[in-house]
RNA sequence: GCGCCAGUAGCUCAGUUGGCUAGAGCACACCGCUGAUAACGGUGAGGUCGAUGGUUCGAGUCCAUUCUGGCGCACCA
């Protein structure tokens, strides 16, 4: 018996170097190297200079420790904006930026320097030499984390100009800013107003939520009568007609406060109590009649009547202490927990209290100096004592008076200062604030009015539900405070006459910011008043107040809120560096609505009139995957470390754009198990295009294409042609509204159905068995190359490591730039007779599945009867074997179902040698092997 | 407590203006191939659409209430 011919090396079998195996945790930070080496960021730019731009600008993440999971999401979103702009032909300037300033940052460094010792030396420097030793430290650690995050940012493969970041604490940066401010200063946009704040007496500073402890303390609860001033008014609200006048009984821990007395609080929607107490009228919550009475120790109580909170608003009582009136007011927080259900409100020394005051046109009194003790304001018995003083002054005062109805000592938690250990108070002090409501005087509308404007019809929205979101908290924001009393900060450069009073013009600020544009915010802690307003022309400013003296001048020292200098980047980063205005986008997780997307918008609105995004794109939280939100704490926190260790950056790129980022994001390591075999199915497709492209000629891309699309329509390739086209159009549709998730379900559907188990599988023999250069077999790989050529582009902004990797291995050595080339725009519409022509394979599937059970097990084996009653298959038939992965199909215009025949069992349908099909023509060749008519011509014999 | 958002197969998600036996991918199970091979192909099972009530001939889809979770705000004299 002579030997079997073995013909495998005839065939033309699949050969690539782009191995199976990604490697990423290796390979890509070799990539990332390479591109770093060759200039890729400069090299995409350079490609795209004369390209129109696509206005994209970072909002500038706190530069504080290194970047977590929320960090990735971020920054992969924005990358694939910059690319998917890039590869659509767009210029995209992408510059990092870093967010510097800040409570935070300060924060860290002064539980440092305390920590090891070195505060107590600061305490010893002057105030601006303690500020400045502050804030080196604080540079230093804002610089150091930068750094950190620049590396791990790149890392995830990000495209932007690294090389030229801003930060905040730029002094370009912070010059930009203060024109910003100039500006708003300028309209009438900023005022300075009395406003409560955290007081440390110790440290005469206030402080942040931040900085304060909180203790349990001790401290007097007191029970007030306030008697009220009309009793007609009062029997009237409670339709009653009492003999006497009633009192409205107030709760207070904190009797000093009791001077600053300007209202009492009701809840307008409860129920109040006129009741006699021990012979007395008093008025209290109706619900907590019983309860004071128990706490007073009262001996007898009886309720005359009741009235609704809202029927004592207007009326007006005398103030225990001082001697003037006081009024009912309303407010929604009162609460009936504690107390009496009627509030001491003094606006000087509360949160809530302040609002009401500002509501109810109440003044801002706050008779409590800086060192704790009363001014001259308060009663002369209060005159110079400190607040814990007061406490027990005002009791004996109330207790002589007659009207404290009852005292006690009451254990609550308090703020301290985290550094004295020393309890705090409330105290209102002079803040900046930026006017929303202030219609500005340049003719314009309220910052609050364009806000809403803007936001109602020029903005776009990605989800459409961040518009609803931006509107609700700009309907209710107040006013904006933008003074801080801190170091680590951009000073607000207001100066101080000797009256106490401020002095700072949009022309003193634009001279100070000269000073700061090169010698940065640390010159208004090293120059006096005079050198920084060396470039000030006192007689050319027209806002300077008359008779001013610039050499009385002393320097203040807030600084400002670190959102007001992030929310200027549109001015000291986009119109400082020329990238345009306004930008296409912004794009930030939702917490921005509060923060960078509304604190940009309002400045931006005032100074130009203009809102600096015309689109904003929102990504919502990553929470675990049991919807927790992720916390160090929880313990449920993912490393980004450990996920490019474990998976490399294109897998959680690739996990990102199959994301939903709308809403709450669910992540945990699985996912990426399952984003890694999604990529890897992915890998696997464009390693087999490219492994069958070995001997293909060396066609250029246009080349490549015409002949594609020479293939006939209603062959595979005429088929594939169609897909990709519809694949390109899909999918570049799709990042054109920031969907990347449809898109990446498109690739991933396309690789996955309609080259793998499509057009793959079906054109295998024509790929491996054609002779090499046959008609059928090159238009193949000219698909298969335009196939290749579309790929890598659509998959370049999700896996930049990944598509360029591909793509040299398919342009070989000397390969153009990936990210210098554009979408190719194949126009091929879909024929629709395919969709028949799939529908005839699936039930030719089908009917194997079930001939399976009869024993063909390989469908090489079988032969099939189609049933084409309209005839719509026949031009299909060419094709219609290798679609179906069988040896012969024959079609009927007769037939009812798909008939599959057993060709092991027919005599002419021999299987053949080469290619294992039993297309009817095999027989013995010359060399002794079984071969079909095409094999036969393919091997010669 | 207030505002916004989400709750559909084990997992991630589609379900357009109310009209289907509620779909896809992954995972899973079973089968095939062994010339994409630590690959590839096929088939299959899986859901009372968070809960309750209502509108309608008809609701995953509209309305109300409620539960769970996320983001932001407020949180007490």
């Amino acid at each position: 018996m002579p030997e079997k011919p073995d013909y495998k090396a005839t065939l033309n079998l699949p050969r690539t170097s782009f191995p199976m195996k990604a490697n990423l945790a290796q390979a890509e930070p070799a990539t990332l190297k390479r591109w770093q080496s060759q200039g890729m960021a400069d090299a995409v730019a350079k490609a795209r200079e004369a390209a129109p731009a696509f206005v994209f600008h970072d909002g500038p993440p706190y530069a504080n420790g290194s970047i977590h999971v929320g960090h990735l999401l971020n920054k992969v979103l924005k990358d694939f904006v910059v690319r998917t702009a890039i590869m659509e032909g767009r210029r995209c300037h992408y510059i990092p930026g870093w967010d510097c300033h800040g409570l935070p940052i300060e924060h860290r460094v002064m539980t440092g320097l305390v920590e090891s010792g070195k505060a107590a030396k600061l305490e010893t420097l002057s105030a601006d030499h303690r500020r400045m030793a502050i804030r080196r430290e604080c540079a230093a650690y804002a610089e150091k984390f930068i750094k950190t995050q620049a590396v791990q940012m790149q890392r995830l493969l990000t495209l932007a100009d690294y090389d030229h970041p801003y930060y905040t604490m730029q002094p370009e940066y912070e010059a930009g800013t203060l024109e910003v401010f100039a500006v708003l200063l300028e309209r009438g946009f900023v005022f300075r107003q009395l406003k409560p704040v955290h007081w440390s007496i110790a440290n005469r500073t206030a402080l942040a939520e931040a900085e304060l402890e909180y203790e349990d303390r001790v401290d007097p609860s007191i029970f007030v009568d306030c008697e009220a001033c009309d009793r007609e008014r009062v029997n009237a609200a409670f339709s009653t007609q009492c003999e006497c006048t009633p009192s409205f009984m107030i709760w207070t821990t904190t009797p000093w406060t009791l001077p600053a007395n300007l209202a009492i609080a009701v809840h307008p929607r409860e129920q109040y109590a006129l009741c006699e107490m021990d012979g007395a009228l008093t008025v209290i919550a109706a619900s907590l009649v019983e309860k004071v009475a128990k706490v007073v120790g009262a001996e007898s109580v009886s309720v005359k009547a009741h009235a609704l909170g809202s029927a004592l608003v207007g009326l007006e009582y005398r103030h225990p202490l001082c001697d003037r009136l006081g009024r009912i007011v309303a407010a929604e927080y009162v609460t009936m927990e504690d107390g009496t259900g009627l509030v001491h409100t003094a606006p000087g020394h509360g949160e809530d209290d302040y609002r009401t005051g500002l509501r109810e046109g109440l003044p801002i009194y706050c008779p409590v100096k800086d060192d704790g003790t009363f001014d001259e304001t308060a009663p002369e018995w209060l005159h110079g004592k400190d607040v814990w003083a007061g406490n027990v002054l005002v009791i004996e005062r109330l207790k002589s008076s007659g009207h404290l109805v009852h005292a006690l000592q009451f254990t609550h938690s308090y703020p301290h200062d985290w550094r004295s250990r020393t309890p705090v108070i409330f105290r209102a002090t002079e803040q900046w604030f930026i006017g929303v409501d202030r219609p500005g005087n340049h003719g314009g509308s309220s910052l609050r009015t364009m806000a809403l404007e803007v936001v109602n019809s020029s903005v776009k929205f990605f989800p459409e539900w961040g518009r609803n979101r931006l509107r609700g908290m700009l309907d209710s924001r107040p006013d904006w405070c933008i003074s801080r009393q801190r170091s680590w900060g951009l000073p607000i450069p207001a100066f101080s006459l000797p009256d106490g009073t401020a002095f700072m013009t949009s022309a003193s600020v634009r001279a100070v910011a000269k000073c700061i544009k090169t010698a940065g915010s640390d010159a208004w802690f090293t120059m006096s008043p005079a050198q920084l307003l060396a470039d000030y022309d006192l007689a050319a400013d027209p806002a300077a107040p008359d008779g001013l003296d610039l050499s009385t001048l002393t320097k203040m020292h807030d600084i400002f809120d670190v959102w007001f200098e992030a929310g200027s980047s549109w001015n000291s980063v986009m119109r400082a560096r020329s990238l345009g205005y306004p930008s296409a986008l912004y794009l930030e997780g939702s917490d921005q609505h509060r923060g960078w997307f509304q604190l940009s918008l309002l400045p931006a609105l005032g100074v130009t009139g203009q809102a600096p995004f015309e689109a904003l794109v929102t990504h919502g939280f990553l929470v675990d995957k049991d919807g927790r939100k992720m916390a160090k704490s929880l313990g449920n926190a993912l490393e980004v470390d450990t996920l490019l260790k474990d998976f490399g950056a294109e897998v959680a790129r690739w996990w990102v754009s199959s994301v939903s980022y709308d809403g709450d994001i669910r992540i945990d390591l699985d996912f990426f198990r399952v984003a890694g075999d999604s990529y890897r199915k992915v890998r696997n497709t464009l390693r087999f295009l490219l492994s069958n492209l070995f001997d293909a000629p060396a066609w250029s891309a246009d080349e490549a294409l015409k002949m594609a699309l020479a293939a006939p329509r209603e062959s595979l390739c005429g088929w594939l042609l169609g897909e990709l086209s519809q694949l390109e159009r899909d999918v570049r549709a799709a990042f054109a509204e920031y969907d990347f998730r449809r898109a990446h379900l498109a690739i991933f559907n396309f690789c996955n159905d309609t080259l793998s188990a499509g057009f793959c599988v079906a054109a295998k023999d024509r790929l491996y068995c054609d002779s090499a250069d046959s008609p059928r077999r090159r238009h193949a790989q000219a698909a298969m190359r335009i196939t290749m050529e579309v790929l890598c582009r659509l998959l370049a902004p999700f896996l930049p490591h990944t598509a360029e990797e591909a793509w040299m291995a398919l342009r070989g050595e000397g390969a153009p730039l990936l990210f210098a080339q554009t979408h190719l725009g194949i126009s091929r519409e879909r024929d629709e007779r395919w969709a028949a022509v799939r529908a005839a394979v699936a039930s030719v599937t089908k009917a194997l599945e079930v001939a399976k059970e009869m024993g063909i097990d390989n469908p090489l084996d079988a032969g099939v009867t189609v049933p084409d009653p309209q005839g719509v298959l026949a031009p299909f038939l060419p094709e219609l074997a290798d679609l179906c992965g069988i040896s012969q199909v024959t079609l009927d215009r007769a037939g009812a179902s798909v008939v599959v025949r057993d060709l092991r069992t027919d005599e002419s349908a021999q299987r053949c040698d080469r290619s294992w099909r039993r297309d009817g023509t095999v027989k013995r060749r010359a060399d002794g092997g079984l071969l079909s008519d095409r094999d036969a011509a393919v091997v010669g014999v």
